[in-house]
DNA sequence: GAAACCTTTTTTGTATACAGTTTCATCGTT
DNA sequence: AACGATGAAACTGTATACAAAAAAGGTTTC
């Protein structure tokens, strides 16, 4: 697995209290999200109930909840690993993510209280500043959460629940298949302009920015097909990986 | 739970062989689907259990498998009970699914080989057929197919799987919310030409199709609010939320 | 030196036991 | 008769034990 994260787990474990499965789901999608846990980890139940406290029982339901939402893959009489999604999946993926992001926000014009307005612009604020000052994973942070807003206030719940798997996904392939030349995915006016257009309550504007900016970020990934070496990497390259 | 159910699972698990959580998963959507579990049927995990000769462990795993489908309603301490989505999660089901298939079908237009599209042509022979004869049973499972063969050729796998998702659920509710006057909910010639769309090639025009099936199946349905039960129940119920 | 084979170790699959919670019916009080 | 308390039954949450499968390591053979 991954050392220097169980070291922290642990700690967090025993200062806080009870851990249920949801917190297990939480705390691995995070860490995931949050590079700590690069893909193809792999992930055993005992090592995981270890860390945590508590018995492969709710580590098996973490796990398997971790694989519906995509960030684990889960296959019968092997180990869980983090989920390694290929190039075709993720062009395929910033297309989903387009559709319903773009309608969700054509459908959010115009229609954001002050409130959640205010806090969408201080999370674009807060993430310039990150950017400015280098912090990366600060950065993602008010980065995601912006997204994550849009999708907890659309108004149709079921898309909502769709905009929040598809966020997560890209941010896991963004991690993946980011240019190694590229300090971070930022996009510098992308957020605060669409912020704009969704005070302005033009819908179709809106829907527009969505695309151009989904369409930035995927152009900022390395997406070219690799010759073989995913196949060798994945057969021959993981065997350090201690615990 | 449903006690004829009961004795139709038992028979078909004796004679077959053994039954893993995968397949456990299948057959209770399927029933779902086909009404024979009607919304709010209670699903104890010993009686499911029983019922398929597993232990708790294996139908445990079924049982979140089918929550994160939205097939199962899953609370903390609670049985797990088949899900009634309520009237406004339907209407937003059936958005969502009018999104994303309408862009399914606009991508597969002129995209389908000849050996699918004869496949799709002849489950709408039988649906008319099914229909015809007043098999509502099998006319659901033919148009079931016909969406599912759409979700499952979709050159974007990930639209693919949500649109699977989908269709599930508006299968779901439309058994729930079907005017009781009605005794089907077959629309004479949608599919027919849906299939003629998609097989000359115009994606736009095969999108506004399945944009009026969709239209035209919602209307099939009453969604007036219900004065009292579901609306008390779902708001008084809902003291104990997850974290 | 590499490939095939066998043994050992690790890890998952499943069943089961026990504890904690909810639900429901019964009984007593007003 | 309605209301609330009480206790039993039903059910889920979690841990654990054992079996089966996969992975790892080491030995032999070519």
């Amino acid at each position: 697995m991954n050392n220097a994260w169980h070291k922290e787990m642990l700690a967090e474990v025993r200062a806080g209290g009870r851990i249920s499965d949801q917190d297990i789901v939480e705390k691995v999608r995070r860490a995931v999200l949050m590079q700590r846990l690069p893909p193809d980890t792999k992930l055993p139940e005992v090592t995981l109930g270890e860390v945590f406290g508590v018995s492969r029982s709710v580590v098996r339901k973490a796990l398997t909840r971790l694989a519906s939402e995509h960030v684990v893959d889960q296959r019968p009489n092997q180990v869980a690993r983090v989920r390694a999604p290929s190039i075709e999946e993720t062009r395929e993926t910033f297309e989903a993510r387009r559709l319903v992001e773009g309608e969700v926000a054509a459908q959010l014009a115009g229609r954001l209280d002050a409130e959640v307005m205010a806090t969408l612009e201080t999370q674009a604020r807060l993430e310039a500043e990150a950017h400015e000052r280098g912090d990366e994973p600060a950065r993602i942070e008010h980065s995601l959460t912006i997204h994550h807003l849009l999708a907890e206030h659309s108004p149709n719940r079921v898309l909502g629940a769709m905009l929040t798997d598809l966020v997560l996904r890209t941010s896991i392939v963004i991690a993946l298949y980011k240019r190694p030349s590229l300090a971070s995915c930022y996009l510098e006016n992308d957020h605060p302009r669409l912020l704009d257009r969704l005070g302005k309550g033009d819908g179709e504007a809106a829907r527009a920015c969505v695309h151009d900016h989904l369409h930035s970020l995927e152009a900022l990934l390395d997406l070219r097909p690799r010759e073989n070496s995913i196949d060798l990497m994945s057969i021959l390259g993981r065997t350090a990986e201690e615990s």
